[in-house]
DNA sequence: GCGACAG
DNA sequence: ATCTTGTCGC
């Protein structure tokens, strides 16, 4: 497979991409935070789920599988995407939403790892990074809007006051705006609590195989 | 050619 | 992501 056919994949995934929210954030009930780890060959996918919006932790879970695609940018989505939903997908139940490292739409054909995830889950999914993928950043403060032609695709967000900010935008079936909302009452510290935990879950896994 | 470039 | 110690700041 060549990068012009896995553009075309991503393209017709990007198709089915819904920014209308599927859940008032009063409807949210539970958030899984996914995080992903490499031993070798192989990818440690970590998912852990929490009550919303109070967070507490009621589920973990994980998958092990053969890494079987290389990181390239833009391309994250054909590395992570299925280990992810390997990962997530027993966890999730009604009211249930997904934030994973990596983007949403703010990609360059509309189409990171969080799109793959909500599109393949039906579930709604937020992407966070914490460095610029795509999108042009408008605004000053502690909350920028990311923008590409002219409309909204996602948020920057300054977690504290000496804290870098994260990038924040919507898989599918969320909104910018709620996708955001969800973030902020997600915070702790410079990141959201789920994915902390979801990363810290992927070390301690990965520590205690050795 | 130059700069940008999630994890 | 991963290789890796101390260290500056709240």
């Amino acid at each position: 497979m060549n990068i012009e056919e896995l553009k075309e994949i991503q393209l017709k995934i990007a198709e089915r991409v819904d920014l209308r929210d599927r859940y008032r954030i009063e409807e949210i009930r539970h958030i899984i935070g996914v995080d992903q780890t490499f031993l070798g060959s192989k990818v440690l996918s970590c998912a852990v789920k929490f009550e919303f919006p109070d967070l507490r932790e009621t589920e973990r879970n994980f998958s092990i599988d053969e890494v079987s695609f290389p990181y390239i940018p833009g391309y994250l989505m054909f590395r992570e995407g299925n280990p992810a939903v390997n990962a997530v997908e027993n966890l999730i139940t009604s009211g249930t939403i997904i934030i994973v490292d990596g983007s949403g739409i703010a990609h360059p054909r509309k189409c990171g790892l969080a799109t793959y995830i909500a599109i393949k889950t039906n579930t709604p999914a937020i992407g966070v990074t914490k460095k610029k993928l795509f999108g042009e950043i408008e605004g000053e403060g502690d909350i920028k809007i990311i923008k590409d032609a002219g409309q909204t695709i996602g948020y920057t967000l300054k977690g504290c006051k000496n804290c870098k900010e994260i990038y924040v935008s919507p898989g599918s079936f969320i909104s910018p705006e709620t996708a955001l909302e969800v973030v902020k009452l997600c915070m702790k510290g410079k990141l959201p609590l789920p994915i902390k935990i979801a990363h810290e879950f992927c070390q301690e896994l990965k520590k205690s195989m050795f």
